[in-house]
DNA sequence: CTCATCTCAGCAAGACTGAGATGT
DNA sequence: CACATCTCAGTCTTGCTGAGATGA
């Protein structure tokens, strides 16, 4: 009775803030997938990229860091301590805090999944030349930066 | 101690992936936000999309014309029949079917939604040029065709 | 019998909140 | 005292699954 192939009503197909929505959820799919496959989740990638940049840390920064929530933050630090990638020590300093420190096992995992999600950024982009990759990256920072700094 | 402002690892700044989910999580705060006054949200719009303008259908269609999912069609029929925006009616050829229609008021209710999303995609565009925002539409479309239809 | 449709109950993940314990 | 940190428990939303009832 009805066709094969359903139509989308043009209203949605046009609609920006669709059209984002939905590169987005290709976007996440690419990347849960790649990053499932070795048991890591999106907030692992993030909190090691935060460690190895800025070097240990407490907690609590690490959330202002990546954005991550304080709640969020014990559940990750928990499951990357438990694969020895990161270390939990208090803070001699202030006894409140604890320190997360990257291991050496843990950068060479980072190492791991700088590889994985430069494949699954690559795979997303394959409809776009280079140079239309770099235009797409400038316009959407233009966009971010303008929604999430000032606004 | 820490800084006011903290800063964000450059492995997560220039990820595509996260650059698209920053913009598509403005877009979908200025898009609920701009419904919820009206206490609408964007599934109401889906529904009330696909039915002016392919006229009355099933829910089953319905759902495959938006990609909302039966159930949560269910619910949404069941708001906007309260408001009166849509009626259910039972298929007199088919009958596991509902047919729904929309209403005179349900189309005024569109328009007006229409509005209020059309308002949205400008603020959310607001740092794009009239071209910029056409580049942008362009190579998002492309990706998403690539990653829905092909694949 | 098989398949489609509508409906309800419930799950899973993600983002978040509240409150307590501890310490500055 | 006010405030920051870590932790746990629990809430809320979204997208989805399973299963039952009805009917083609």
């Amino acid at each position: 009775m009805e066709k094969p192939e359903d139509p989308i009503p043009q209203r949605l197909r046009v609609l920006p803030s669709r059209l984002i929505n939905q590169v987005a959820m290709s976007a996440n799919r690419l990347v849960d997938q790649a990053l499932a496959e070795t048991g890591s989740r999106r907030y692992h990638y993030a909190l090691l990229a935060a460690l190895e940049e800025f070097g240990p840390a407490s907690q609590a920064a690490l959330g202002r860091r990546t954005g991550i929530d304080r709640s969020d933050i014990v559940a990750t630090v928990n499951e990357l301590a438990e694969r020895e990638f990161v270390e939990r020590n208090p803070d001699p300093g202030d006894r409140r805090r604890n320190i997360i420190t990257v291991t050496p096992a843990g950068v060479q995992w980072l190492k791991e999944l700088d590889r994985l999600l430069s494949q699954a950024q690559d795979e997303l982009l394959t409809p776009l030349s280079s140079a239309e990759r770099e235009q797409l990256i400038a316009l959407l920072t233009r966009i971010a930066d303008r929604h999430s700094a000032s606004h």
